[in-house]
DNA sequence: TGCTTCGATGATAGCGCTATCTCTGATGAG
DNA sequence: CTCATCAGAGATAGCGCTATCATCGAAGCA
């Protein structure tokens, strides 16, 4: 009786074809792939050679079955602007299939089925959820994570819930340079558009930009913070209110970028030469700073790292609850950077 | 000896829980699960209820590596607008995960190393590529798949290659869709804005353009058809050119928003109103779209719909070549959607 | 020199599931 | 009444990998 007719399908090799090229035993391929200590170097190189060689590349199921460590984790995102998201996207994809964990990514946009669409999310298996904004400000989905005791990373925002592991950039230090940016430009009236009260960023800009006036001695105009929502929409009401003071502001600071094109957008059609006339900065370096005229100085938060690491911090997480140790949520900050293009100048004189 | 402790990390059950649960056999568990025949009524709705009240998940890992079906599927993209490299991501996730099959995205921006990394997808084991707009298009690419016998489905390719799958909208007739809905409109003078003249899809929306021209019996001026690169940038340039005219159009057709969000932009800018000195219509329904002001008039692609059927066409080419049968190449077509909106007017009397 | 100690490596037993074969009655043809 | 046939169900052997324990020299030490 010949044995029976393999039912192997993948094209690829095994470890044991490795093996047998390398001249060792499965353990010692499967050491030197994943970076354990106790294999001699001669040994190692050996065993490079012949992955190298036969181009072999693990099976994910198999790692995962045997390791007894698959996870899933879940990405819940609601309507962000689309930049944003796919930043998002690529940098945790990256980061999911190189750290071999399957990534869920569920739509989440009425508050209403929020917590039905968790709920079946952890009931699925999944073991861990990564929160971008503004879903990382629901307050429900945290009580929930937290009585479930299902780990999480909130990315982004202004107020981490201690049980959580977070990753951000330093929202305020950030609005504050910018701002300060904006002073030694020379402009002494900087209007200051801030994002939806609902995102707890939002206040962390304005504070930068407030801490910002202080520290350059200037005195803050209540009359040229105006509150708008992040969306275009409200960036168009906000500039002309802006616009329409008396006393205006030769600078607009908007704490997005959309809300920077719609100052742009309105300032033209106003007659505002930008930057000419009116100096007009936003905040994330979103896709549309680039697709709009002039391009705008901007801050850059690197949003694909921030994904990529709130990912890292998650799988950390589960692993840790796995052990049955105590969660320690972490909260990590990663840094941003002062993007300046073509929408500032210096005020006219 | 005790047992050795158990390896075991999911908290789920596994089939063997249910089985005991159901009194049946593993493999009776199985084929319920698998819908498969041969199972009695009775036993199948016994082993149903087990499911259910253990609130049994099966493991997608062990699964894959019995069944040795495990499918990893590349996505090749370069930059193509953000706000449809997110719709494509958000449409082929989804349709990943539901058919268990894993997602390697793979960002891949120089035409130089293009070859360097579809060979490295392939040699790390992907079974099939995915190409999304405009790597769609890319020769190269193809050749080395056709060579390579790697299964590949290109999306909103103009002129897909017999031997790989493509899921299309019908570019042509979109386009000639809404240059009749300008004519209609009573806009004599159309000017047209073409895509990258290196993406297959550009010459078909112009040939759309022409199409609707002639059909309604209008002469098309060659000065009015600009041609452009999709990019913002480039819609800028263009859309000076067409209003520097001497005898100005009254209406534009951009073809993809980008450029249509500047042609408004440089409308605004020579003191045009938006739509009721000048018509201006887009492409693709982009996230652009709807933040810009006015609203632009453009056609929906179902990019997540196009980028779900492109899995499940892969998946299947995949098991076709697996199976050692032929491979079938097919190509799908959906269905576009003029979309009105704010842009578009009957022009100025 | 004899014996512990330890680092490098090998052998083996699963991880949770499905493919495949085997078994068991019930059924119907002859 | 016997025997092939067949549907429903069980038993068993892997899928490709890693955890765990066993082994085996070489060095360290008294």
């Amino acid at each position: 009786m010949r044995p029976r007719s393999s039912r192997r399908s993948r094209a690829g090799n095994t470890i044991a074809d490795v093996a047998r090229e390398a001249g060792v035993s499965l353990m010692t391929v499967s050491r030197v792939m994943n970076g354990k200590a106790n294999v001699r170097e001669e040994t190692r190189e050996r065993v490079e050679a012949a992955i190298k060689a036969l181009n072999y590349s693990p099976s994910a199921a198999a790692r995962n079955l045997a390791a007894a460590s698959e996870v899933r984790i879940g990405l819940l995102y609601s309507n962000p602007s689309a930049g944003y998201l796919n930043e998002f996207l690529v940098g945790s994809l990256d980061q999911a299939s190189r750290a071999n964990v399957q990534l869920v990514v569920q739509l989440c946009e009425n508050k209403e089925d929020r917590a039905e669409i968790v709920r079946r999310l952890i009931d699925g298996g999944v073991d861990g959820l990564i929160l971008p904004p503004p879903l990382c400000d629901a307050d429900d989905i945290h009580q929930l994570l937290q009585e479930a005791e299902v780990p999480a990373v909130v990315v982004a925002s202004g107020r981490p819930p201690v049980f959580l592991s977070s990753v951000n950039i330093d929202d305020r230090a950030a609005a504050a340079a910018m701002t300060l940016h904006l002073v030694k430009l020379g402009h002494k009236r900087i209007g200051f558009i801030s994002g939806n009260p609902d995102q707890t960023a939002s206040a962390l800009r304005l504070y930068g930009y407030l801490d910002a006036l202080g520290e350059a001695g200037q005195v803050s105009d209540p009359a040229l913070v105006v509150e708008g929502l992040f969306t275009y929409r409200s960036g168009l009401d906000a500039a002309q209110q802006l616009l329409a003071l008396e006393e205006r502001p030769t600078a607009i600071f908007a704490s997005n970028d959309d809300m920077a094109a719609a100052v742009v957008s309105v300032a033209h059609r106003m007659g505002l030469d930008v930057p000419g006339d009116l100096t007009v900065v936003g905040f994330d370096d979103a896709p549309q700073a680039t697709t709009t005229w002039p391009e705008l100085t901007t801050i850059r938060q690197p949003i694909a790292d921030m994904s990529r690491a709130a990912v890292i911090q998650l799988v950390e997480d589960i692993r840790t609850s796995r052990d049955g140790r105590r969660l320690a949520p972490r909260h990590a900050q990663m840094t941003f950077e002062l993007i300046q293009r073509e929408s500032d100048a210096a005020p006219a004189a």
